[in-house]
DNA sequence: TATGCTATTGCAAGTATTTTCAATAAGGAG
DNA sequence: CTCCTTATTGAAAATACTTGCAATAGCATA
């Protein structure tokens, strides 16, 4: 598929190998409507090439997080979800209700910039998420 | 001890309890130079009190996270670390080296205004971690 | 200080995630 | 197209974290 291209020659540039199992994690998360789980992730997976392990599923999104081929972003009780990576952007989520908004990234652009001057370091977290309480739940406390 | 009278008055006040299983958590956390592991938690906890289960420092942590009497930080990997909750304060963190900065809340006070401002939610994110590369290791790329 | 309510704990069992290692297969070279 | 190197996979075992439940113990009240 054509969508995955751009990815393929990109891990073999870098030495690494493209596989079906990590095609059909970035072709899950293709389609997906919004972050999912890595349990998530296997089942559908699973149902596409059987035999195919909940390891292999941790590892390959790992290694295409690490490749910026996907997304972590953290939900309100710890833990890790994904999302294929496109357009730079973060996440506002209620900790009552879990509704989300999203922010672009270039909103924190003006941070980045000052954190960097002042720090010295080159900042590449490219996928926040904040946490608060939406307009509704801010009211009913 | 006398600096964790007023954690006790706060969770009284909200009907529940503090225990000596919270007490020797906070006390961990009063004297660790940085943010621990569940784990490097309990380990200590389990010396100073034999018989305290894996089970409790893990919801003493979430417990106490709860009501802000400790912060949970994310490390690179993806994993909760947590510290007694102190002056508001952020991490940036070098993804090769570990090395860790410590970033002001006020300087992100401007951002969450905004961000407050566009989204009508209430923002309560205590402990943002932000990654990136350090001075020295932006140079070795 | 004695009593009662119920928040909290420990234990056991369940689920999630990581690690180790031998077998497999991607893909560059010829 | 075939061969070779070695990145990657699957299986099993180890760890990490969560959940259900009965026994325990804070602490408010009298
Ligand atoms: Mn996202
Ligand atoms: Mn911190
Ligand atoms: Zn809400
Ligand atoms: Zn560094």
């Amino acid at each position: 598929m054509s969508c995955t291209e751009p990815a393929l020659q990109t891990l073999r540039a870098r030495g690494f190998r493209m596989t079906p199992q990590r095609l059909c994690v970035l072709e899950i998360l293709h389609n997906a409507p919004e972050h999912l789980t890595p349990q998530q992730v296997y089942e559908q997976a699973a149902r596409a090439m059987p035999g195919l392990t909940e390891t292999t599923i941790y590892r390959a999104l790992e290694f295409l997080a690490g490749h910026n081929l996907v997304n972590a972003a953290l939900t309100a009780n710890g833990k890790l979800t994904y999302e294929l990576a496109r357009r730079a952007h973060h996440h506002l989520v209620c900790r009552v209700c879990g509704q989300q908004v999203e922010i672009d990234h270039e909103i924190l652009l003006p941070v980045y910039r000052s954190l960097e001057e002042t720090s010295g370091f080159h900042i590449n977290t490219s996928h926040l998420t904040f946490f608060g309480l939406c307009p509704h739940c801010k009211e009913t406390e």
